[in-house]
DNA sequence: GTGACCATGCAACTTTGTTGCATTGCCCGG
DNA sequence: CCGGGCAATGCAACAAAGTTGCATGGTCAC
């Protein structure tokens, strides 16, 4: 009931096409783990608490998966970038929730007819081969933790 | 007929409640010729053609633009962030469209129903008091470019 | 064994801002 | 007219998030 999981990552590697490594192997946990999306800093935070692991290796390793479609990158309105296993979501883009007062960003599952690209128009002026779609706002959470304290709370990343 | 676009840029700034310097005039002159949302190092090259101006001294204009609500800053999947002065678009949030190969980021016009946050489920588990959309692509002068010249171009940047 | 390749690490660098402090010009009360 | 204060700007140093170049150590094929 411990390596278990370890097991399952390692099949998703495998499925995506990359050799398993422990360092991956360990990135690939947290990141099924998390069930948000992260950002590298946090990723290296929770990697560490198990193992040492350098910066750019976890860079490496976040290329690599992305480059496979195992995880995905996302502009998440701070500066960095965040990272999520696709796996949760069939390896299809998603839409995120973006909590303005504690940071994190909750991958939402995917949701035909969300955009509708229609509604721009009969001539787009780009072929599309993507879209982000990024929804701030302040999470139940955090609403409910301003309705306690009062109204002008103000934490930011309380947890990632 | 040359310093007429400076005077409505200077009716921007009053009505965005701004005290018009000649450097906010000259930025927000730049901004609203571009006609897409320009990063900021993008707007200290334009400006400087003109005259000198420090990049600190830059950001809080943008800054201010963005506070007061004459200007919007976006992410615009690489890392710079964008902006672009919201009154070609009635001042309202948009979409852009992000060109792959050039980079250009282009503004579109605000369409109602283009995002159908219903469609998420009736529990969506946030207050939403913003949504991004970024729709990737390749813009129809890239694609000609491409079409002419073969279709492994690479091209970088051309313009912003 | 030997050469090649791969994963990893370390240090230095780049990009995109931000912060702290100094300077300058302007207005306002006296 | 004078002095205080404030707002706009500049300079230098800092900071976060990656990126690049190069070294090292392990593994695999031959």
């Amino acid at each position: 009931m411990d390596d278990s999981p370890t097991n399952a990552v390692a099949a998703l590697l495998a499925r995506a096409g990359i050799e398993a490594t422990p360092l991956r192997l360990l990135v690939a946990e947290v990141l099924d783990q998390a069930g948000v999306a992260l950002a590298a800093a946090d990723i290296l935070t929770r990697v560490r608490r198990r193992h040492d692991l350098n910066k750019v290796t976890l860079y490496r390793i976040l290329d690599l998966f992305v480059d496979k479609g195992l995880a995905l990158r996302h502009s998440s309105g701070e500066r960095a970038k965040r990272y999520c296993l696709g796996s949760r979501f069939a390896s299809k883009p998603h839409c995120h929730a973006h909590c303005l007062r504690c940071g994190r960003t909750l991958c939402l599952p995917v949701a035909e007819g969300l955009v509708n690209l229609e509604a721009l128009g009969p001539d787009l002026p780009l072929a599309v081969t993507g879209v982000e779609v990024r929804i701030d706002g302040v999470c139940a959470a955090c609403a409910a933790k301003a309705r306690a304290k009062g109204p002008s709370v103000d934490a930011k990343r309380g947890k990632p």
